[in-house]
DNA sequence: GCAGGGATATTCT
DNA sequence: GAATATCCCTGCC
């Protein structure tokens, strides 16, 4: 048995962002499967992360970033579209890390039909929701057994991660907690 | 290739 | 009323 992917959301949302990158992310709606791998992601944390939903406290909104790791969390952002996170620590202490790119693997066809448009089909948050078909139905749902799953790459090795400021981010921007993988899972497997 | 703008939920002032 | 963890189309260099 391998190490649990639980095991990699329970320690600080920075380490569980870093850990997360080249796994992969499933979903299976209306007989389509789609899986794409992490390369681009970000930590959020609680009442200490200006930049966190968490920051003031709980809301209607984020009450999926309260139940602990392994929870997903969605949510709408800019009336339009759907952003997802993976939520980290124990219950009761918001974090979470925001899934903001990967490559595809599978489905491709599936998510050119969602996405309109055969290129750049999961390169931004908002793309990744139409693509993989993630609504906030799946809001509060496990990543383990829940309508997205998230498993690990079985075949992946050492990467370079590199560390940015968190995008459209003006509170705490000085926190380097945007984490990328920009050679690891490219070239032969991306669409250009 | 880059700048600007529109759509508009949720939250905060 | 304003800001935001976005995306895509348009128009001009």
């Amino acid at each position: 048995m391998t190490r649990s992917v639980l095991d990699r959301l329970e320690g600080d949302v920075v380490t569980a962002a870093k850990a997360l990158l080249g796994c992969r992310l499933t979903t299976r709606v209306d007989g389509h499967e789609t899986t794409i791998v992490l390369d681009e992601v970000e930590a959020y944390g609680g009442s200490d992360d200006p930049a966190s939903h968490a920051y003031r406290g709980r809301t209607p909104r984020n009450a999926a970033m309260f139940a602990g790791a392994g929870t997903l969390y969605v949510y709408r952002i800019y009336g339009m579209h759907w952003c997802a996170n993976i939520v980290t620590g124990p219950p009761g202490t918001p974090a979470a890390v925001l899934i903001r790119g990967g490559v595809p693997i599978t489905g491709i066809e599936t998510m050119t039909r969602r996405r309109g448009r055969a290129t750049n089909l999961a390169d931004g948050p908002g793309k990744i929701c139409e693509a993989l078909a993630i609504t906030g139905e799946a809001d509060g749902t496990s990543v383990l057994d829940g309508p997205l799953r998230l498993t690990e790459r079985a075949d992946v090795g050492a990467f370079r991660i590199e560390e940015s400021p968190r995008i459209g981010v003006r509170a705490g921007a000085d926190r380097l907690w945007r984490f990328t993988a920009p050679d690891a899972f490219g070239s032969s497997l991306a669409t250009t």
